[in-house]
DNA sequence: CTGTTAGCGCATTCAG
DNA sequence: CTGAATGCGCTAACAG
């Protein structure tokens, strides 16, 4: 920018080096160093060597902008998140970022307030710009997985975090079915005679999937499942909703979708003095960091966010082989994606019903 | 890629269109596209029209990474979060995202799990390969705030959040003593005779600065403060150091350093048999959103994060400015920095102390 | 007001 | 095994 009058066969001072200032100091040209980078095989090891001290004393470092403009490709994976601070997805969030990372890759993200189509679809564009190789979709709504089902990333491949493999044709998450049955049958197995669910807002697909294990496992012991009453995933929401469970005589047990309105559930327990466990039992769905420490410390299904995060960048590179390019187009032949299996953590606040011993 | 005979005056099907495309059709060089583009004011609004019809026509969208090349900037910021999915710095993270893309910046983030030196060096560097204009540092541990102050950043500036102005030329943040100190204040207003401190680990500006502030408001009513219990953010310290502080009878109020902390400790106390808010008192800091259904509901200190955020963007845009180049050189005389003022919220944690009324 | 000429820093043909 | 040309897609001077 300052410079008035440019030396052009010597590396200018202060300016950050380029490929060619390496190539003089080594005394071969350009190409050579761009191969001692790219790793390539024929090079004789002495000039190799040469390049390498010159790169060193330089301390250059290849500028990934030019690069990426001639490969066209950028090491880096995109993550959109559509989560409003929820634990779970942010913390699926830092474990795609570590496993991307450890594979490689450069992440670039984007947290979406609202998920609105719009905003999803600028959130792809923004990141196509970017020339991100792959995509991965983290609390997907429905409307984001419908753009990853249509293919509407312009050829960039996409995973998607959920709990369906049916959804997408690039799936990875934890079986929320299976969690929310060992909840509930975990439950039952204890003697209750009914089951409630606080569900979570089912334009999540989690939030479906845990309410449909639920009324499976209530319907598999012949049992005809209650109305369930729906949160929005908060300790708020749990609270007004425990509110009203509480005045439920005939109820001795909740399965909550979640810790945090399991939270807002056993605070309103306590209010009405429904003791927990001991008329009441809850199992909650996360295992948030907080869950074994509360009043009483919860019962809940844990899901290893890390093997999620793993996985993700697994079939992510998966799909990013050229052979996968169309993998959209085969209506669902082309599918790969897998569940983690989820764990129950027993804890303090679930006991047989009063006056059973199961 | 797999076009084996480019025609080169015609836009080359199923490609995705370039600048080159659209100045065809619309009859004009490209130099024309690129400065419609880029709102140049000479332009003769018919062409501009015809420009941008042709535009909408092909879909044509602008290379970011073609333009970055040459002009050296990409309208892109980075974040470095070094926090372990502590919901603070997560929140944060979440309002600065979402200012930086109000002002149009695209932001790359990395989410380091360890804090070394290195990894620190080794995502400042991520982010300069791709050309970010600037960089906020999230949850500075003393490493962190090293590297922005010593401006090893290659002349990217850096903007960090944390509640001490005097360590980095640049920082916003929240003004931790000030809450600290509200929240003490608080506790020795209802007659507590003395105020027990639990504080976060102390490599943590955010740590030591809520201390300091705990230790001024005990100091200033002539007290000798406690010897502090020490714990790592975590429920589990919490729930650790609360049962020490359950058996000293000698004390009934405790400032928590995080509202995590405080459920253990709130815990402990209730196993401990010590009612709260009746015979001892709590308060917490951060306002997390289940803190309001706790048993009981905490009194704590809310920090406003969007604020942060909007202030971390906003003295980011200044650092950027070109006169501000060399900010870190002026050994703290060109410091900029704000810090916003926290909040009490009050719930049903704290009371007079038995058998007073204040 | 618009077109022409360069060149950003690199990887990719092709020659030797 | 290495070097010389060519161009990725765009913006920045300069002309006109």
């Amino acid at each position: 920018m300052t410079d008035t009058a440019p030396r052009p066969t010597t590396a200018r001072a202060g300016r950050t080096p380029v490929m060619a200032d390496v190539a003089r100091l080594a005394g071969v040209s350009h190409q050579t160093v761009s191969r001692v980078i790219n790793g390539h095989s024929s090079l004789r090891p002495a000039t190799r060597a040469r390049v390498e001290d010159a790169i060193r004393q330089l301390g250059y470092r290849p500028n990934t902008v030019a690069r990426a403009l001639v490969t066209k490709r950028s090491a880096t994976i995109g993550v959109i998140a559509t989560n409003g601070g929820l634990w779970g997805p942010s913390t699926v969030h830092r474990a795609i970022q570590a496993a991307a990372r450890e594979a490689g890759y450069f992440v670039s993200s984007v947290n979406l307030p609202d998920v609105t189509r719009e905003d999803l679809a600028a959130a792809v564009e923004h990141l196509r710009d970017h020339n991100v190789e792959g995509i991965v979709m983290i609390a997907a709504n429905d409307e984001a997985v419908d753009i990853a089902r249509h293919q509407e990333t312009g050829g960039v491949p996409v995973v998607v975090v959920e709990g369906d493999l049916s959804r997408a044709p690039w799936t990875v998450g934890v079986d929320q079915v299976a969690g929310a049955r060992m909840a509930t049958e975990h439950l039952l197995s204890l003697g209750h005679e009914q089951v409630m669910h606080v569900a979570g807002p089912q334009h999540w697909e989690e939030a479906r999937a845990r309410l449909a294990g639920w009324r499976e496992s209530v319907q598999a012991v012949g049992l005809r499942p209650l109305e369930p009453l729906l949160g929005d995933w908060t300790a708020e929401s749990g609270y007004a909703l425990g509110q009203a469970l509480a005045k439920r005589r005939e109820v001795t047990a909740v399965f909550v979708a979640n810790d945090h309105m399991a939270i807002g559930v056993l605070r309103a327990l306590w209010e009405a003095g429904r003791s927990v466990p001991d008329e009441f039992s809850v199992v909650g769905f996360d295992d948030i960091p907080e869950s074994g420490f509360l009043i009483p410390p919860l019962t809940t299904v844990r899901q290893d966010f890390d093997a999620v995060g793993l996985l993700a960048i697994e079939t992510l590179q998966v799909a990013m082989r050229p052979e996968h390019e169309n993998a959209g187009d085969h209506g669902g032949e082309n599918r790969r994606g897998r569940l983690i299996k989820p764990q129950l953590v027993l804890r303090a606040s679930t006991a047989p019903v009063p006056g059973e011993r199961s």
